[in-house]
RNA sequence: GGUCGCUUGGCUCAGUUGGUUAGAGCGCGCCGUUCACAUCGGCGAGGUCAGUGGUUCGAAUCCACUAGCGACCACCA
């Protein structure tokens, strides 16, 4: 029979890829192909679609690995189980992109190619894009059923997301109003509230009158948006406004007509600039909103594209930028600005590209969130939401954040849903004149135009749960089938707790819609990747670590461990190099253990039962490892891969490579015990490096048997060992350890003999008669050991063999440090003695040194003494 | 302004219902290593668990307050 040897040491990159290619070969990523029993639990995981222009970065390689590690853990333990990939067309960003680049390639811009072959750019740039971050996920060794993929914006779930609409449509929830909204003068788009970002900023505050004869001052950081005032608001209680509330003022405006109605609101805050507060409801939300309370006119001041609208003057055709400063001169000129300091200001700017936002009124496509509906049993999207979160069926992890849903759900206002951008889903919504179709297909009869709006990336993606899965094919009739029957709602949504509220509190209300039920049973929020020094890692910053680079060169399972471990739930954490590298040592020590293990195998057996332990060392390991199993189990089922991760780590290096594999080599023929070892710890460490695993599994066991499918281990074990004994055991081969180095030592033999005994009995004759030949009359103790627990019998029977052993594994070690000192000290006397004696040196040195070497050489010759008559008195 | 989180050896972090001597990795010091592995082994130094007060037989852990840091939400024009 031929030996399996494995190399020497483990070179990822010779396996990686292949393994890959072998697992997919098997077909055991669709969970179709699964030998399972018609009634096995499905487990399911949608992959949160990574942009199709991104490439990997390791906040996608963090996720890839902890989705990974509870598919796989899943999939050997028997679910059908199924995760599917996808990616998202993240119209803004994706747009952007090919915006810039066009811009660099040819100097135009979109407008400049209009929309038709704009788009046709865009789809050119993802069919070569999107294969790259496909392919990168692979690298991670991530266990996708490809044969599944989606895409956010292909023919599936366009029609999907068109069904969608209509029936949100029909069931009232969808509505077209005018609004405030936020709006990116660079992108041309409109932002979600929470596509708007606030960067702390330093601004001017102009206090001033609108002109000589207004009794009033106001004051405001946007001087040019006062052209379209249409009031002031001031507070009720202040007593220097009180006589103005409900008079409308007339002022002119560096030339422009105004007429100000002076309103009362609570909001406004008496003690910020003047306490008064122009009223602009074009360009501002908070003014918006006081003019619908008050039912004041609307001048819009500002248009698309940040200038000022005709009809302004001179200032018509200005940015805003230039408008506010040609408006400060004149303020100033005419003697009316009575003060100018700066404050701190939050300015709010475009998430994408940083410019700042201009609030304009629009006319746009809402989500009404506050609506009931018969779908929802009569209550709206936001209470069912939140009725999902209440009754527990949805399990946050960590718990901390079901608090930040049930906030933000609270506070969710009707959702904007159209976007003025040219690449995403187009709605299905035709004009004629003033009226309005939306249906599944464009209207028959001429002179309709469609809709040419998009909608928010996140409609799509708030519907991915079930679009992936078949949505609305199989939902005829309210009737789930196919995919969607088996694998919705599914197990586990893992994502960043950043997008808690973007995307996780849309999926509840579209997938509770949609079908009826809470799209996941658990939210898991993973921490975001931070550089060394703690700071979010970007490409601006080019503080990055490149995933593909660290997988080239440590492998991608040393990459994989070192985004599990040492994090913890909705917690970000830090990864560097070093850490990695620190787990590519791993992962090459757990080879070596295997490899070790294979030279004391002689037939490996890949379905072996935890065999019989001979000795107390051999009892000891499979408690441990027994332990190991119960533990990881535990920690995976509280999501506490990290901790896991650790245990496994714990037994493998201290308990396995550092203790037992070297008391092996002293007790020798530990064949079945190692492979019963080995094998368990290639199945317990596959989710979290299953490359290497896999390879080492496929040299034992040959091409047809994949690990990947095996069974997850149980905590077997022919013999439980009690907790106190375990504590007695280690101490044993602790002292094993330590004779062993202090080299000769007789009683520590004995202990040996005791390990080889095995039985009981044996055990304690051995133990007998060390304490009977100990000096310290502890001998005199007799061993009552029948009936009673190993642990017990021992702890009575002695402090004696702890106490006896610490004597000797001090005394050797002492001796073998003194020894050591000797042999060194005898070196170095001998080295200085040699140069004291050199003519050349006692020549040439300065005599301070030399002084010093013989300084060094007089305390060295006085140590030596010293060790000497030490070490003859032991 | 509101909410949440963090503060543990030089660095990065664990510490699961309060329980003997607070752990790990890296780094550091010393020693070793042709026999699975230097991508290794052994030994060691290093912590008043941010501070104060409280509850308790017992607190890194629970409570209150204080200080520093961070995130999210809201937003004063």
């Amino acid at each position: 029979m031929k030996p399996i040897t494995l190399a020497k040491a483990y070179e990822p990159a010779k396996y990686e890829s292949k393994i890959y290619k072998r697992w997919l070969a098997s077909g055991f990523f669709n969970p179709d192909n699964l030998n399972l029993p018609a009634d096995a639990p499905t487990y399911t995981i949608i992959l949160p679609p990574p942009n199709i222009t991104d490439r990997l970065h390791l906040g996608h390689a963090a996720m890839l690995a902890i989705e990974d590690l509870f598919i796989r853990y899943k999939r050997m333990s028997g679910y059908r189980t199924l995760w599917l990939p996808g990616t998202d067309h993240a119209a803004i960003a994706t747009q952007t992109v090919v915006e810039k680049k066009l811009k660099q390639e040819a100097g135009k811009s979109r407008h400049d190619l209009g929309r038709e072959k704009f788009l046709k750019k865009v789809w050119e740039f993802l069919k070569a894009t999107q294969a790259i971050i496909l392919k990168q996920i692979e690298t991670m060794g991530a266990s996708l059923d490809w044969s599944r993929l989606a895409f956010t914006l292909d023919e599936p779930r366009q029609a999907a997301v068109k069904e969608m609409f209509v029936r949100l449509y029909e069931a009232g929830l969808l509505y077209r109003g005018e609004r405030i909204v936020n709006w990116c003068p660079h992108c041309r788009s409109t932002l979600a509230d929470d596509e708007v970002e606030y960067r702390e900023q330093p601004a001017e505050l102009y206090t001033f009158r609108y002109d000589a004869d207004f009794p009033l001052a106001i004051a405001t950081t946007r001087p040019e948006t006062k052209l379209g005032d249409t009031a002031v608001a001031v507070n009720p209680a202040d007593p220097r406004y009180k006589k103005f509330i409900g008079q409308t003022l007339r002022a002119n405006f560096c030339g422009q007509e105004l007429n100000l109605k002076i309103i009362a609101d609570r909001q406004v805050v008496m003690d910020f600039g003047t306490g008064a507060l122009g009223v602009t409801p074009a360009h501002a939300l908070a003014d918006w909103q006081l003019a619908e309370a008050n039912n004041l006119p609307v001048v819009k001041v500002i248009d698309e594209h940040g200038l000022i609208r005709e009809g302004f003057g001179a200032f018509s055709g200005l940015t805003a930028v230039a408008a506010r400063q040609a408006i400060v001169a004149q303020l100033r000129a005419d003697g009316l600005l009575e003060r100018e300091e700066t404050i701190s200001n939050n300015l709010s700017v475009c998430y994408r590209c940083g410019t700042a936002i201009e609030p304009l009124p629009s006319r746009q496509w809402f989500v009404a969130v506050d609506k009931p509906v018969a779908q929802l049993n009569n209550q709206s999207l936001k209470q069912a939401a939140l009725a999902a979160a209440d009754m527990g069926q949805i399990t946050f992890v960590p718990e901390r954040f079901t608090k930040r849903y049930w906030d933000w759900m609270n506070n969710l206002r009707d959702w904007c849903i159209s976007r003025q951008i040219w690449f995403g889903h187009s709605l299905p919504v035709w004009y004629r004149g003033e009226e309005i179709y939306v249906g599944r297909t464009a209207p028959a009869e001429n002179g309709w135009t469609q809709d040419s709006d998009t909608l928010d990336t996140w409609f799509s993606s708030s519907m991915w749960t079930f679009s992936t899965l078949g949505w609305p094919d199989n939902f005829a009739d309210g009737q789930k089938q196919g995919d969607l029957a088996k694998y919705h709602p599914t197990q586990l949504m893992d994502t960043g707790y950043e997008i808690i509220t973007l995307w996780v509190s849309r999926m509840i209300m579209m997938s509770l819609f949609a079908t009826g039920e809470i799209p996941f049973a658990t939210v898991y929020l993973h921490g975001m990747v931070l550089d060394k020094q703690g700071k979010k890692m970007s490409k601006s910053k080019g503080n990055g670590i490149d995933p593909m680079a660290m997988v080239k060169l440590y492998g991608a399972d040393a990459v994989r461990l070192s985004l599990l471990i040492g994090t913890t739930p909705g917690t970000d954490f830090r990864v560097s190099e070093d850490k990695i590298a620190g787990y590519r040592n791993f992962t090459n020590k757990f080879w070596n253990i295997a490899r070790f293990i294979l030279l004391n195998i002689n037939q490996p057996q890949s379905d072996l039962k935890p065999p019989p332990g001979q000795t107390l060392a051999d009892r000891w390991i499979l408690e441990e490892l027994a332990q190991t199993i119960t533990e990881v189990d535990r920690q995976l089922a509280d999501y506490n891969f990290s901790r896991a991760g650790e245990q496994l780590e714990k037994f493998t290096w201290d308990s396995l490579a550092d203790w037992y594999l070297e008391i092996a080599k002293i007790e020798g023929d530990k064949g079945a015990i190692l492979n019963y070892c080995l094998n368990t710890l290639l199945k317990l460490w596959h989710p979290f490096m299953p490359f290497m695993t896999e390879t080492i599994w496929l040299q034992i066991y040959g091409q047809d048997k994949l690990l990947m499918v095996e069974a997850w281990p149980t905590a077997d074990r022919p013999e439980r060992v009690a907790t106190a004994d375990m504590a007695v055991i280690k101490e044993l081969i602790v002292g094993i350890r330590a004779a062993r180095s202090a080299n000769k030592l007789e009683p520590a033999q004995k202990v040996k003999a005791v390990l080889y005994a095995g039985e009981r009995q044996a055990l304690l004759q051995a133990q007998a008669e060390l304490i009977k030949n100990l000096r310290t009359g502890i001998g005199e103790l007799a061993i009552e050991a029948s009936g009673r627990p190993l642990a017990e019998a021992i702890y009575s029977s002695v402090g004696g063999i702890e106490v006896y052993l610490i004597a000797a594994v001090d005394a050797a070690k002492e001796k073998l440090r003194l020894e050591k000192d000797f042999v060194n000290l005898e070196k170095f006397i001998t080295g200085l003695e040699a140069r004291l004696a050199n003519a050349e040196f006692t020549a040439k040195a300065p005599p301070a040194i030399i002084q010093q070497e013989t300084d060094k050489l007089r305390r060295a010759q006085s140590d030596l003494a010293k060790i000497t008559e030490r070490l003859n008195k032991l």
